[in-house]
DNA sequence: CTTGACCCTATAGCGACTATAGGGTGTATA
DNA sequence: TATACACCCTATAGTCGCTATAGGGTCAAG
Protein backbone atom coordinates (compact mmCIF):
# COMPACT_ATOMS: atom_id res chain seq x y z
CA UNK A 1 0.00 0.00 0.00
CA UNK A 2 1.37 3.36 -1.19
CA UNK A 3 2.50 5.85 1.50
CA UNK A 4 -0.85 7.79 1.20
CA UNK A 5 -2.76 5.32 1.77
CA UNK A 6 -3.99 2.94 4.55
CA UNK A 7 -5.05 -0.66 4.39
CA UNK A 8 -8.02 -1.81 6.24
CA UNK A 9 -5.46 -3.19 8.50
CA UNK A 10 -3.66 0.22 9.30
CA UNK A 11 -7.08 1.36 10.35
CA UNK A 12 -7.39 -1.74 12.72
CA UNK A 13 -4.24 -1.28 14.39
CA UNK A 14 -4.79 2.45 14.45
CA UNK A 15 -8.46 2.73 15.50
CA UNK A 16 -7.91 -0.58 18.07
CA UNK A 17 -10.96 -1.74 15.46
CA UNK A 18 -11.30 -4.91 14.51
CA UNK A 19 -11.30 -5.41 10.47
CA UNK A 20 -14.66 -6.81 9.82
CA UNK A 21 -16.18 -4.13 12.29
CA UNK A 22 -14.41 -1.68 9.63
CA UNK A 23 -16.20 -3.50 6.57
CA UNK A 24 -19.50 -3.56 8.75
CA UNK A 25 -19.59 0.45 9.50
CA UNK A 26 -18.97 0.58 5.72
CA UNK A 27 -21.33 -1.50 4.92
CA UNK A 28 -23.96 0.56 7.19
CA UNK A 29 -23.10 3.29 5.42
CA UNK A 30 -20.91 4.74 8.56
CA UNK A 31 -17.44 5.17 6.77
CA UNK A 32 -17.94 5.96 2.96
CA UNK A 33 -16.30 4.05 0.47
CA UNK A 34 -13.04 3.84 -0.33
CA UNK A 35 -10.88 3.43 -3.20
CA UNK A 36 -9.19 0.08 -4.17
CA UNK A 37 -6.19 -0.81 -4.85
CA UNK A 38 -5.52 -3.37 -7.99
CA UNK A 39 -5.69 -6.16 -6.19
CA UNK A 40 -8.63 -5.25 -4.76
CA UNK A 41 -8.07 -3.81 -1.12
CA UNK A 42 -9.20 -1.25 -0.33
CA UNK A 43 -7.04 2.17 0.24
CA UNK A 44 -7.89 4.57 2.82
CA UNK A 45 -7.34 8.63 2.76
CA UNK A 46 -6.25 9.90 6.28
CA UNK A 47 -9.92 11.64 6.28
CA UNK A 48 -11.25 8.42 6.91
CA UNK A 49 -8.94 7.42 9.37
CA UNK A 50 -10.38 10.57 11.22
CA UNK A 51 -14.15 9.25 10.44
CA UNK A 52 -13.45 5.68 11.79
CA UNK A 53 -12.31 7.38 15.31
CA UNK A 54 -14.95 9.63 15.39
CA UNK A 55 -17.16 7.24 15.54
CA UNK A 56 -14.96 4.62 17.64
CA UNK A 57 -15.16 7.63 20.11
CA UNK A 58 -18.38 7.92 20.04
CA UNK A 59 -19.20 4.59 20.47
CA UNK A 60 -17.11 4.18 23.47
CA UNK A 61 -19.30 6.93 25.01
CA UNK A 62 -22.33 4.75 24.23
CA UNK A 63 -23.59 6.44 21.42
CA UNK A 64 -26.36 3.85 19.16
CA UNK A 65 -24.95 3.84 15.45
CA UNK A 66 -28.00 5.55 14.76
CA UNK A 67 -27.11 8.70 16.59
CA UNK A 68 -23.26 8.42 15.62
CA UNK A 69 -24.61 8.57 12.05
CA UNK A 70 -26.78 11.51 13.34
CA UNK A 71 -23.48 13.51 14.87
CA UNK A 72 -21.37 12.42 11.60
CA UNK A 73 -24.01 13.62 9.69
CA UNK A 74 -24.22 17.32 11.59
CA UNK A 75 -20.38 17.69 12.33
CA UNK A 76 -20.13 17.23 8.13
CA UNK A 77 -21.78 20.38 8.16
CA UNK A 78 -19.48 22.73 10.16
CA UNK A 79 -21.98 26.25 9.56
CA UNK A 80 -24.81 24.32 11.36
CA UNK A 81 -26.43 24.84 14.11
CA UNK A 82 -24.77 22.68 17.22
CA UNK A 83 -28.30 22.59 18.71
CA UNK A 84 -28.97 19.05 17.16
CA UNK A 85 -25.89 18.46 18.41
CA UNK A 86 -26.72 18.87 21.88
CA UNK A 87 -30.26 17.31 21.29
CA UNK A 88 -28.66 13.90 20.79
CA UNK A 89 -26.00 14.58 23.50
CA UNK A 90 -28.57 15.35 26.34
CA UNK A 91 -30.91 12.68 25.41
CA UNK A 92 -28.38 10.09 25.25
CA UNK A 93 -27.07 11.25 28.87
CA UNK A 94 -30.63 10.80 30.00
CA UNK A 95 -30.80 7.85 28.98
CA UNK A 96 -27.76 6.73 30.50
CA UNK A 97 -29.08 7.82 33.71
CA UNK A 98 -31.98 6.40 33.68
CA UNK A 99 -30.20 3.04 33.15
CA UNK A 100 -28.06 3.76 36.20
CA UNK A 101 -31.23 4.37 38.10
CA UNK A 102 -32.69 1.08 37.01
CA UNK A 103 -29.44 -0.86 37.65
CA UNK A 104 -29.37 0.70 41.46
CA UNK A 105 -32.77 -0.56 42.17
CA UNK A 106 -31.78 -3.84 40.89
CA UNK A 107 -29.26 -4.14 42.94
CA UNK A 108 -30.99 -3.22 46.09
CA UNK A 109 -33.38 -5.75 45.55
CA UNK A 110 -30.54 -8.54 44.57
CA UNK A 111 -28.85 -7.29 47.81
CA UNK A 112 -31.69 -7.98 49.91
CA UNK A 113 -32.70 -11.38 48.06
CA UNK A 114 -29.05 -12.92 48.34
CA UNK A 115 -28.88 -11.29 52.18
CA UNK A 116 -31.91 -12.97 53.21
CA UNK A 117 -31.00 -16.62 51.88
CA UNK A 118 -29.20 -18.21 55.11
CA UNK A 119 -30.44 -22.04 54.20
CA UNK A 120 -28.67 -24.86 52.98
CA UNK A 121 -30.98 -26.75 50.76
CA UNK A 122 -32.98 -25.11 47.85
CA UNK A 123 -36.03 -25.70 49.81
CA UNK A 124 -35.51 -23.13 52.09
CA UNK A 125 -33.95 -21.15 49.76
CA UNK A 126 -34.92 -17.11 49.86
CA UNK A 127 -33.55 -16.49 46.47
CA UNK A 128 -35.93 -18.87 44.65
CA UNK A 129 -38.30 -18.60 46.98
CA UNK A 130 -38.46 -14.31 45.65
CA UNK A 131 -38.55 -15.87 42.66
CA UNK A 132 -41.76 -17.93 43.36
CA UNK A 133 -43.51 -16.76 45.83
CA UNK A 134 -46.84 -18.82 44.95
CA UNK A 135 -47.50 -22.46 46.20
CA UNK A 136 -44.93 -24.20 43.92
CA UNK A 137 -46.97 -26.67 41.79
CA UNK A 138 -44.29 -27.29 39.56
CA UNK B 1 -60.73 -23.98 27.24
CA UNK B 2 -61.45 -26.44 30.34
CA UNK B 3 -62.10 -24.94 33.42
CA UNK B 4 -58.48 -26.01 34.65
CA UNK B 5 -56.78 -25.56 31.84
CA UNK B 6 -55.39 -22.18 30.73
CA UNK B 7 -54.67 -20.64 26.73
CA UNK B 8 -51.42 -19.00 25.70
CA UNK B 9 -53.78 -15.77 26.18
CA UNK B 10 -54.87 -16.35 29.77
CA UNK B 11 -50.99 -16.81 30.90
CA UNK B 12 -50.13 -13.82 28.73
CA UNK B 13 -52.72 -11.92 30.95
CA UNK B 14 -51.63 -13.13 33.69
CA UNK B 15 -47.90 -12.31 33.32
CA UNK B 16 -48.18 -9.68 31.17
CA UNK B 17 -45.74 -11.75 29.15
CA UNK B 18 -46.65 -10.94 24.96
CA UNK B 19 -47.81 -14.43 23.80
CA UNK B 20 -45.12 -14.91 21.12
CA UNK B 21 -42.77 -14.82 24.02
CA UNK B 22 -44.02 -17.58 25.78
CA UNK B 23 -44.23 -19.60 22.82
CA UNK B 24 -40.59 -18.35 22.25
CA UNK B 25 -39.35 -19.63 25.96
CA UNK B 26 -41.26 -23.12 25.06
CA UNK B 27 -39.37 -23.39 21.85
CA UNK B 28 -35.84 -22.32 24.01
CA UNK B 29 -36.64 -25.07 26.21
CA UNK B 30 -37.41 -22.86 29.89
CA UNK B 31 -41.48 -23.39 29.45
CA UNK B 32 -42.26 -27.43 28.76
CA UNK B 33 -44.49 -28.34 25.94
CA UNK B 34 -48.19 -28.58 27.37
CA UNK B 35 -50.81 -30.57 25.86
CA UNK B 36 -52.88 -29.52 23.02
CA UNK B 37 -56.54 -29.22 22.65
CA UNK B 38 -58.39 -30.67 19.55
CA UNK B 39 -58.10 -28.11 17.87
CA UNK B 40 -54.80 -27.60 18.54
CA UNK B 41 -54.62 -24.88 20.99
CA UNK B 42 -51.93 -25.20 24.14
CA UNK B 43 -53.28 -26.49 27.31
CA UNK B 44 -51.76 -25.50 30.17
CA UNK B 45 -51.53 -26.13 33.52
CA UNK B 46 -51.37 -24.28 36.61
CA UNK B 47 -47.56 -25.46 36.69
CA UNK B 48 -47.02 -23.89 33.77
CA UNK B 49 -48.26 -20.46 35.51
CA UNK B 50 -46.19 -20.90 37.97
CA UNK B 51 -43.33 -21.70 36.27
CA UNK B 52 -43.79 -18.28 33.70
CA UNK B 53 -43.87 -16.27 36.79
CA UNK B 54 -40.59 -17.84 38.10
CA UNK B 55 -38.76 -16.72 34.77
CA UNK B 56 -40.68 -13.21 34.67
CA UNK B 57 -39.50 -12.72 37.69
CA UNK B 58 -35.68 -13.72 37.09
CA UNK B 59 -35.79 -11.92 34.00
CA UNK B 60 -37.34 -9.00 35.75
CA UNK B 61 -33.97 -8.99 37.73
CA UNK B 62 -31.98 -9.26 34.97
CA UNK B 63 -30.76 -12.67 34.91
CA UNK B 64 -29.75 -14.05 31.29
CA UNK B 65 -32.25 -16.59 29.91
CA UNK B 66 -29.08 -19.38 30.61
CA UNK B 67 -29.10 -18.13 34.35
CA UNK B 68 -33.09 -18.27 34.45
CA UNK B 69 -32.87 -22.16 32.80
CA UNK B 70 -29.96 -23.00 35.42
CA UNK B 71 -32.18 -21.58 38.51
CA UNK B 72 -35.11 -23.52 37.16
CA UNK B 73 -33.42 -26.20 37.34
CA UNK B 74 -31.84 -25.83 40.70
CA UNK B 75 -34.92 -24.89 41.86
CA UNK B 76 -37.15 -28.41 40.60
CA UNK B 77 -34.59 -29.96 42.80
CA UNK B 78 -36.04 -29.03 45.92
CA UNK B 79 -33.48 -31.36 48.17
CA UNK B 80 -30.51 -30.10 46.82
CA UNK B 81 -27.96 -27.41 48.25
CA UNK B 82 -28.54 -23.86 47.57
CA UNK B 83 -25.23 -23.05 47.25
CA UNK B 84 -25.35 -23.26 43.56
CA UNK B 85 -28.24 -20.53 43.61
CA UNK B 86 -26.12 -18.12 45.91
CA UNK B 87 -23.24 -18.08 43.21
CA UNK B 88 -25.93 -17.45 40.42
CA UNK B 89 -27.59 -14.71 42.21
CA UNK B 90 -23.81 -13.35 43.30
CA UNK B 91 -22.47 -13.16 39.96
CA UNK B 92 -25.18 -11.64 38.27
CA UNK B 93 -24.62 -9.10 41.29
CA UNK B 94 -21.76 -8.37 40.54
CA UNK B 95 -22.18 -7.84 36.84
CA UNK B 96 -24.84 -5.30 37.92
CA UNK B 97 -22.36 -3.34 39.61
CA UNK B 98 -19.60 -3.25 37.30
CA UNK B 99 -22.43 -2.08 34.77
CA UNK B 100 -23.44 0.98 37.18
CA UNK B 101 -19.63 1.96 37.62
CA UNK B 102 -19.18 2.03 34.20
CA UNK B 103 -22.18 4.18 33.18
CA UNK B 104 -21.19 6.12 35.95
CA UNK B 105 -17.96 6.86 34.51
CA UNK B 106 -19.96 7.20 30.90
CA UNK B 107 -22.03 10.14 32.73
CA UNK B 108 -19.44 11.86 34.33
CA UNK B 109 -17.94 12.37 30.78
CA UNK B 110 -20.79 13.00 29.17
CA UNK B 111 -21.46 15.46 31.84
CA UNK B 112 -18.21 17.40 31.05
CA UNK B 113 -18.71 17.16 27.29
CA UNK B 114 -22.60 18.73 27.16
CA UNK B 115 -21.07 21.15 29.98
CA UNK B 116 -18.34 22.34 27.96
CA UNK B 117 -20.56 23.20 25.11
CA UNK B 118 -21.63 26.92 24.97
CA UNK B 119 -21.44 27.54 20.87
CA UNK B 120 -23.43 28.42 18.50
CA UNK B 121 -22.35 26.71 15.35
CA UNK B 122 -20.95 23.16 14.65
CA UNK B 123 -17.90 24.38 13.74
CA UNK B 124 -17.16 25.69 17.58
CA UNK B 125 -19.16 23.02 19.07
CA UNK B 126 -17.31 21.40 21.78
CA UNK B 127 -19.27 17.89 21.68
CA UNK B 128 -18.28 17.56 17.97
CA UNK B 129 -14.96 18.38 19.21
CA UNK B 130 -14.65 15.97 21.89
CA UNK B 131 -15.15 12.84 19.69
CA UNK B 132 -12.52 14.66 16.63
CA UNK B 133 -9.80 15.60 18.53
CA UNK B 134 -7.08 15.73 15.55
CA UNK B 135 -7.31 18.30 12.54
CA UNK B 136 -10.96 17.80 10.97
CA UNK B 137 -9.61 16.12 7.26
CA UNK B 138 -12.70 15.11 6.37
C1' DC C 1 7.78 -21.77 -5.57
C1' DT C 2 5.89 -22.06 -1.47
C1' DT C 3 4.78 -20.17 2.98
C1' DG C 4 2.29 -17.04 5.56
C1' DA C 5 0.28 -12.67 6.53
C1' DC C 6 -2.96 -10.11 4.83
C1' DC C 7 -7.09 -9.10 2.08
C1' DC C 8 -11.80 -10.15 -0.33
C1' DT C 9 -17.15 -11.50 -0.36
C1' DA C 10 -21.08 -13.62 1.48
C1' DT C 11 -23.51 -15.60 5.04
C1' DA C 12 -24.79 -17.12 9.66
C1' DG C 13 -24.64 -16.56 14.60
C1' DC C 14 -25.19 -14.15 19.29
C1' DG C 15 -29.34 -12.66 23.01
C1' DA C 16 -33.95 -11.96 23.86
C1' DC C 17 -37.26 -11.11 21.87
C1' DT C 18 -40.68 -8.84 18.15
C1' DA C 19 -43.03 -8.69 13.87
C1' DT C 20 -44.92 -10.54 9.79
C1' DA C 21 -47.24 -13.68 6.53
C1' DG C 22 -50.57 -16.84 5.86
C1' DG C 23 -53.40 -19.58 7.64
C1' DG C 24 -57.01 -22.33 11.23
C1' DT C 25 -60.50 -22.29 15.45
C1' DG C 26 -64.28 -20.95 18.22
C1' DT C 27 -68.02 -18.09 19.55
C1' DA C 28 -71.40 -14.37 19.30
C1' DT C 29 -74.51 -11.99 16.69
C1' DA C 30 -77.50 -10.58 12.41
C1' DT D 1 -76.96 -20.13 8.66
C1' DA D 2 -73.66 -16.79 7.55
C1' DT D 3 -70.21 -13.99 8.92
C1' DA D 4 -67.50 -11.18 11.71
C1' DC D 5 -64.14 -11.17 15.00
C1' DA D 6 -61.03 -12.51 18.63
C1' DC D 7 -58.03 -15.75 19.31
C1' DC D 8 -54.84 -19.43 18.10
C1' DC D 9 -51.28 -21.98 14.95
C1' DT D 10 -46.47 -22.43 12.34
C1' DA D 11 -42.56 -20.66 10.13
C1' DT D 12 -39.56 -17.16 9.08
C1' DA D 13 -37.23 -12.73 9.16
C1' DG D 14 -36.02 -8.57 11.55
C1' DT D 15 -33.85 -5.82 15.55
C1' DC D 16 -28.67 -4.06 17.36
C1' DG D 17 -23.77 -4.14 16.98
C1' DC D 18 -20.99 -6.69 15.99
C1' DT D 19 -18.30 -11.49 15.52
C1' DA D 20 -17.24 -15.72 13.29
C1' DT D 21 -17.01 -18.76 9.54
C1' DA D 22 -16.30 -20.60 4.84
C1' DG D 23 -13.95 -20.33 0.85
C1' DG D 24 -11.28 -18.03 -1.64
C1' DG D 25 -7.54 -14.15 -3.77
C1' DT D 26 -3.06 -10.99 -3.21
C1' DC D 27 1.51 -9.98 -2.12
C1' DA D 28 6.19 -9.96 -0.20
C1' DA D 29 9.94 -12.78 1.76
C1' DG D 30 12.78 -16.89 1.92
Amino acid sequence: MSSTHLSIGDLSRATGTKVETIRFYEKNGLLPQPGRTQGNYRAYEPAHLNRLSFIRRARDLGFSLDQVRALLTLSDDRSHSCAAVDVIARAHRDEVERKIKDLQSLKTVLDQVIESCHCNIVADCAIIESLAPASQGS
